[in-house]
DNA sequence: GTCTATAAATAGATAGAC
DNA sequence: GTCTATCTATTTATAGAC
């Protein structure tokens, strides 16, 4: 089959979904604009209900991409053949993976997370519980190898995203809080950031803060 | 001088502002919606525009009072007679006290986050500079007195904040996805995380990640 | 699949009476 | 200080042509 000479039709979905990943991460659910999110794909407002729904469910969607991908890199982490250790160390590089392939993530989540994942539905809410349960089982196969005590989940869970998503998401901030230079950034990477998320995260773990 | 029977004049400035933190907090700045504030103080719509600037201004005037009350409590800390290990964990705790007083602080500085300060004016902006600042200076006496190891102020900071605004907003999600009983919520009381960040604070700078 | 035009609703802001 | 009524702009959503 041959194809046309303007843009495949097919890529215009894509274009729009890409689109409303942004401007959802910039402005949020409510400030986000259906007409500007058409008009960065290029293409024009009914496009969006053509494809998709409704502003609601085209953000839904994008939410379920987002923590399907989670789900599916943390799941690879927890079947693995791999230490306790090692996996808590590549559950926290598999979340940083997901989040900076998606730049609209950290936002996004994080304005869940302040609006108590007012939109989530079913089918999300049913992904980020996969997350915290396959945290809990790598946490519960580390107890049993005796290298880990017995912590709450949901605490662990907490002390890695925060961190990581705020990082992530005050890349704009902290270069604003720094035009005056009364902080320094420097050695603010993301690769040290996620090292010492790491650390954290096992010295939690190994019951070293007691 | 005799009070009237009706709520006095003064009282309806504040519950405008009580609203409209309420509001912000649930909805964020886009999503919230004046006429709804001012039903919710029991006053109509224009008396947000005779008390304040506009919309805009209106937050502004929260987020001032939200930095500002922070920023006091902090220097408070930072000017007493203690130790360094001690005024770190009174950073902390005077932090959650802030915004335990203010139900609406974490939603909105955790929004504020996600959108790299849209909002934040000068007048906030310098709150917080000189929130940091405080923490930086501490950690400084810690270093020379020989207990701290050198460490960038921004990332305890966000060491505390995150994981502190994060389970102060997210009680509701906690409680979505505890309908299931797939996680355990039970230990995580205010207290515990209060513990819990002070130590994880004094851990690193006390090098013990290392 | 893609567009223009428009309906229909919502929301920020103001005028003016009391 | 407080209200009602209204203006004006914005925005989600749809109808219908191509």
């Amino acid at each position: 089959m041959v194809r046309t000479a303007g843009p495949p039709a097919a890529a215009s979905r894509e274009r729009l979904f890409a689109a409303a990943a942004a401007e959802f991460a910039s402005r949020g659910y409510a400030g986000a604009n259906v007409d500007r999110i058409a008009r960065t794909a290029r293409l024009n407002k009914a496009m969006i209900y053509y494809h998709f729904k409704s502003k609601a469910a085209l953000y839904r969607e994008i939410l379920r991409d987002m923590f399907g991908a989670v789900r599916a890199a943390v799941a690879d982490v927890e079947t693995s053949a791999d230490t306790p250790q090692n996996k808590i160390r590549r559950y926290v590089e598999a979340i940083a993976a997901a989040a900076e392939a998606r730049p609209h993530f950290p936002p996004i989540w994080i304005r869940e997370i302040a609006e108590g994942g007012e939109h989530v539905d079913a089918a999300t809410l049913a992904y980020v519980r996969d997350v915290v349960g396959a945290l809990g089982r790598i946490i519960e196969e580390g107890r049993r190898a005796g290298t880990f005590v017995a912590v709450n989940p949901l605490v662990i869970q907490a002390g890695i995203i925060a961190p990581l998503m705020f990082f992530l998401a005050t890349t704009r901030l902290r270069q604003k809080m720094q035009r005056t230079r009364t902080v320094p950034d420097a050695g603010l990477s993301r690769d040290f950031v996620v090292d010492h998320i790491q650390r954290l995260t096992l010295a939690q773990l190994e019951g070293k803060l007691l």
